[in-house]
DNA sequence: CGAATATTTGAGGCCTATCAAAGTGAGTGG
DNA sequence: CCACTCACTTTGATAGGCCTCAAATATTCG
């Protein structure tokens, strides 16, 4: 992940910046300046997490809100027998538990896949700021909406397309957020094992491993050293019927 | 579906009864009861709608969001193949297309089930007032986040369990909200073609009907005239892994 | 009553799961 | 630097859940 270079005016922090600058919500449109950085002010210093260490249990009431600064991470539910639904990756920017700023209970758990580094977001501060200020509760609602934008989709692959379909499609769409943008080849940092992929997309490791063969084997990707490259990514949209428009609500904002 | 009699303080609106009353939002404890009746004033009268109506179609772009006040509906998407993935069941009360409210373009559309009946807010009017009062933005955000625990649990459904317990579940879960409560046997109304109910869950209407038979030879559930009766609640819930606590997030909210 | 829609039944086959074991690679400690 | 362990990937064989296609039956509605 690159850092964009910042030429818009000087904030008035110095240093360091604030995690919540690497989030979706630093550009939410419907957050003025000075109300982000009364949130920014909100945040606590990032920390280091190790991988697969629980950030927040199944059922739990987690006293804050987790910014996922660096390294990857997932939301998961489990049913009653064991089987693990993963709803979301995380990766860096995205927010961990949004749902935790007004529910006092979370259905879902969130884990490390890597080593990370997370801050927080106390809710009580959070809450107090959005009862206040009406840009930080607009903006909290709109990175709601943004998430559940990204549980129909998932929900779509996991309901209605093929396994290698499905596969194709979770990468295109990890292209998108990791931002590997290009228009050729690609490569992103891919730290995933096969058995968190198949919980992500409702199959088990084996059958994900065979279709990720598939595609190597159609030339579509090649995978190295926790590399995933797209070779064709022509090719990899078109078997999973990927359209990435559903990642961009921030050109589509309703003013 | 009943409606509870109202014994809290008179409300200033004399007649009719807002549309809002009927709606989860009416209840949030967020929602200061000036701002919620100011909400509800932005709220058009209701309208008849005959069943099998588009109200949103997929990638539009409407101009209000569509509180159901009767009958049912279902929000859905498709694949470029064709697959329909429902990602909600909507019931009188819900509201059909939050995320319009402020994203220009939703990745979903809507559809009613039945003969139904809308109301209308106007997408202008609703930001206005979240722009203005807290209490509204919050609840609206409050709003999205229940959404997302649904669809959290869909997913669960879909990605983790069998047929048969899927179904199974869905069955609790419309218990529950629509309110036919009761420790014994219960039953609701219960119009959805095997074929919507199919793609609610990822799978074909064939096998639905095959499912729905073996609940029934299990003695577990009873249909007739469009009225489903679960008459065996806890083997049912056993069965499906079914925890209503995901569905009362008001117990829970966070202060 | 007739047409359209929905449910039910059957046969056959594919996709994905399951179980088990071998291969690979990274990290650890002697 | 080399065994050793552990986690992950890969491979194979088999089974089963769910799909597909097709047709018969039941139900709704004009």
């Amino acid at each position: 992940m690159d850092v964009q270079p910042y030429d818009g005016p000087l904030v008035r922090r110095a240093s360091p910046p604030s995690p919540l600058e690497r989030t979706r919500l630093w550009n939410c449109p419907l957050l003025p300046h000075d109300e982000r950085d009364m949130l920014a002010d909100a945040v606590m210093p990032a920390r280091a997490i190790a991988p697969n260490t629980e950030l927040v249990r199944e059922n739990a009431c987690p006293d804050s809100v987790f910014l996922l600064v660096d390294g990857w991470a997932y939301r998961y539910a489990t049913t009653r027998e064991g089987g693990r639904q993963i709803s979301a990756l995380l990766v860096p920017g995205d927010i961990c538990n949004l749902g935790s700023l007004m529910m006092e209970r979370v259905d879902y758990a969130v884990r490390s896949a890597t080593q990370a580094t997370i801050a927080k977001l106390p809710r009580i501060q959070a809450q107090k700021l959005a009862a206040e200020y009406c840009g930080i509760a607009n903006a909290f609602a709109w990175l709601t909406m943004y998430e559940n934008v990204m549980l129909h989709q998932h929900m779509l692959s996991i309901g209605r397309r093929s396994a290698k379909a499905r596969l194709a499609h979770i990468l295109c769409e990890l292209r998108v957020r990791l931002g590997a943008d290009g228009e050729g080849a690609c490569s992103y940092s891919f730290p995933l094992t096969q058995e968190l992929l198949g919980d992500a997309m409702g199959l088990t490791s084996v059958h994900v491993n065979r279709m990720m063969q598939q595609l190597r084997a159609a030339g579509l990707i090649a995978t190295a050293d926790r590399i995933m490259t797209i070779l064709d990514l022509p090719g990899l949209q078109r078997l999973a019927g990927f359209d990435c428009r559903y990642l961009h609500p921030e050109d589509a904002i309703a003013r």
